[in-house]
DNA sequence: GGTAAACACCTTTTT
DNA sequence: GGTGTTTACC
């Protein structure tokens, strides 16, 4: 293969950030504008021009999907394999350095990672038994404070509490929990990150070894990276300015969870010799749709700048709707999508966009009811469902006895008869013996120190770990796991409970023994014949990768998702629904200008989503949290300029006062429409105030306590009403 | 030890 | 309003 294999494909900008010379790359890759394309001929690149081997090249995302997506498309290109070459996520190449070098790490050989659900679970046991008022600290915070040290880089150990109260407590759990989690061999997901950050901080000769090995580093999504991540790539190629990185610091909205955008800016001072490039040109979206995006995300301050633009034409404006309530809403939406799916459009192409999972009910419901196929991302991941977590504890206890997390959540369940006493004892000893809570049953069983049911009860659990430890070995997983979920008694569980969801759950544990009758362990086994279990390669895939949330994707269907989710997605037709302050910009953003900022990039990546046509759509009343709620219309919306946008109207007569025109900024403002607290004049009736109204077009009614007359019904089609004030 | 009533809460989410 | 969690009671 020669070159122009590589460099054909590329517009200007995208071939001089792939053929750029070795140096560090900082590459602006606007929405849309072929950044993984730019990323995986680099990468071709390095490799053909450059004769760079395989192994010598890192390249990190943030999600599994990402980088098998970009394996995929390196081997698509070049014909190879990429067995060699480093691609995967932060954690997953972390994980896969400490497994290598767990002796190093001061791990033990088979530490085991958690998901947040085990840590939350640790977090909450460790304020019980610690006797912590979990009012003034409570666990989900402490959790919070945990992650957020370790994503800085900090220990418990390098932390004063200067005399606070407050710190001093949080900071006496953080090093309960550092403890726990050494004795109890687990590894959180910030301490994957923080571990491999250590591990090559700590020991030159390996930092040697994997500077000299990854002589190229290339890095996806760069503006979402946090303080450790970063610390970590600076390490790898300090002095070297081999980096590649890709981003756009105007899609960072995840800065909630650790993302700090000023790596991309710091970016530019550390490494002083580096190159930046800008891809502006957007291969996705029509000119209206790019128009609106710039101009919006123009609102923000301290970007690096980048404007995209487009050789497609202006194509359709974008449609606002104000509609009447969320019902309304809902059903316009419904409606325009029928009409794109009888117009011979694919379901597949279309999007609903929300900012909160709880939004898309009524989108679900209205979808439902004209039997319109959908899809709803997010929600439970395979990996992540209940009866599934409480199998592979069974696992994870058999492989490591000591895996206090595991222990807990499985010791009751199925509830064998051993209660809140029984385990609250255990705790208080384990915590005092600085002992797992393995070891601690085992010493009260020796010393009698048990009822004689619950101490058979105990036995019982211990010895069917003990057998399933045993058959480890030489079992084949799958039958280890059909093993494990009939003699621990959970399938009986699940089929006796007659309740709904309890089929799906029995379904799903045989799912599970199907999952690891088909699981891979080839392509994930380590390089250098890892002495690692193959039990321990499946947990670790369980915990890294929570698999799909839904089974069947393939089907031509709707989507439905949070714009976070929707991030890397491009869509024909783009319905961004509950654009009203409170709900979008969410409340909690409102008065932090951080926070807006964020919100508004979220905004920016809703729009560059589209690729055809896209709508806006806002209710004048909602309700939220069971109340109703007369929400004021986006802020984003007055930034969208107004020859790009295309109001449609309502589709019944609404009652206007006459002379005023139904402007862009009165529909925007909710003018127009009779509200609960609006003054109104009757010809008959004479003055009162509006109270409510229900219906939609000509059926819409307002309820009205007029001062003299009472209160009344009225249809709003028929009565002539005036509106005063 | 299991169930039902009371109660608080209420973005976004990947690893 | 709906959900997940704690508490009270059988």
């Amino acid at each position: 293969m020669d070159v122009s294999a590589i460099i054909n494909p590329l517009n200007d900008a995208q071939r001089l950030a792939v053929s750029a010379p070795q140096q560090a790359i900082l590459v602006l890759a606007g929405a849309g504008s072929g950044k993984t394309r730019v990323l995986v001929h680099r990468i071709a690149w390095q490799m053909r021009i450059n004769h760079i081997p395989p192994q010598n090249i890192l390249a990190v995302t943030f999600t599994n999907k990402a980088a098998r997506e970009m394996r995929g498309r390196i081997e698509d290109l070049l014909n190879i394999s990429t067995r060699s070459m480093w691609i995967g996520t932060f954690h997953g190449l972390a994980h896969r350095l400490l497994r290598q070098h767990a002796k190093q790490a001061r791990l033990p050989e088979t530490f085991q990672v958690m998901d947040s659900d085990d840590q939350s679970r640790i977090v909450k046991r460790l304020v019980k038994t610690m006797n912590i008022d979990d009012s003034k600290w409570p666990p989900k915070q402490l959790q919070w404070y945990i992650n957020a040290q370790k994503e800085e880089g900090v220990r418990a150990r390098h932390i004063s509490d200067h005399g606070d109260p407050y710190q001093r407590q949080m900071l006496a759990v953080y090093k309960a929990y550092e403890e726990l989690c050494e004795r109890s061999g687990l590894v959180d997901f910030a301490e994957l990150l923080l571990r491999a950050h250590e591990l090559l901080r700590d020991n030159r000769e390996l930092l040697d070894f994997y500077r000299e090995r990854f002589r190229q580093v290339h890095v996806d999504e760069f503006q979402d990276t946090n303080s450790i991540q970063y610390a970590w790539l600076r390490l790898l190629t300090d002095g070297n300015n081999n980096l590649f990185v890709v981003g756009d610091d105007d899609q960072s909205i995840y800065g909630w969870r650790g993302a700090k955008i000023e790596n991309i800016f710091n970016f530019r001072q550390h490494y002083p010799d580096h190159q930046v490039v800008r891809l502006e040109r957007n291969y996705r979206s029509t000119g209206h749709i790019l128009k609106a995006a710039n101009t919006l995300i123009a609102h923000n301050d301290s970007r690096m700048g980048k404007e995209l633009w487009t050789e497609a034409g202006e194509g359709e404006p974008i449609s606002l709707y104000t509609a009447f309530n969320e019902q309304d809403e809902a059903y316009f939406v419904v409606e325009k999508i029928r009409q794109w799916i009888k117009d011979g459009g694919l379901r597949s192409d279309i999007a609903i966009l929300y900012r909160s999972n709880a939004q898309s009910r009524q989108f679900e419901e209205r979808l439902m009811t004209t039997a319109v196929p959908y899809r709803v991302y997010g929600g439970l991941r395979f990996f992540d469902r209940l009866e599934i977590k409480n199998a592979l504890a069974y696992l994870r206890l058999a492989s490591n006895p000591h895996d206090d997390a595991s222990f807990e959540r499985i010791v009751n369940t199925p509830t064998r008869g051993i209660g809140a006493k029984t385990l609250d004892e255990m705790r208080g000893q384990a915590r005092q013996q600085q002992r797992s809570l393995w070891q601690t049953a085992q010493g009260m069983l020796e010393q009698r120190l048990l009822s004689p049911r619950a101490a058979g009860a105990l036995q019982g659990f211990l010895n069917l770990i003990v057998r399933l430890g045993q058959n480890c070995a030489d079992m084949a997983l799958h039958d280890l796991i059909q093993q494990v979920i009939e003699s621990s008694g959970l399938l009986e569980f699940y089929k006796n409970e007659k309740q709904d969801r309890n089929e799906a759950r029995v379904e799903n544990l045989e799912e599970l023994v199907n999952a690891a009758r088909l699981f891979d362990f080839d392509s994930l086994s380590q390089e250098d014949g890892e002495t690692v279990s193959e039990l321990d390669i499946f947990l670790t895939h369980a915990a890294l990768e929570a698999g799909e949330s839904q089974a069947e994707p393939e089907q031509d269907c709707v989507q439905l998702m949070t714009l976070h989710s929707a991030k890397g997605l491009e869509f024909k037709l783009v319905f961004m629904v509950g654009m009203e302050d409170g709900l979008f910009p969410s409340l909690q953003s409102l008065d932090d200008i951080g926070r807006l900022q964020e919100e508004r990039r979220l905004c920016y990546v809703g729009i560059t989503r589209a690729m055809q046509q896209l709508f806006l759509t806002h209710a004048e009343s909602r309700r939220l949290y069971g109340k109703d709620s007369y929400p004021r219309p986006s802020r984003f919306l007055r930034e969208i300029p107004a020859d790009t946008l295309q109001e449609i109207r309502m589709r019944a007569s609404i009652t206007r006062t006459p002379g005023m025109e139904p402007t862009r900024q009165t529909a925007l403002s909710g003018g127009g429409r009779y509200r609960p607290g609006q003054s109104v004049g009757h010809e008959k009736f004479g003055e009162g105030v509006v109270l409510q109204t229900e219906g939609e077009g000509d059926q819409e009614r307002v309820q009205i306590n007029f001062r003299h007359a009472g209160i009344k019904w009225l249809m709003l089609a028929y009565a002539k009403l005036e509106m005063l004030g």
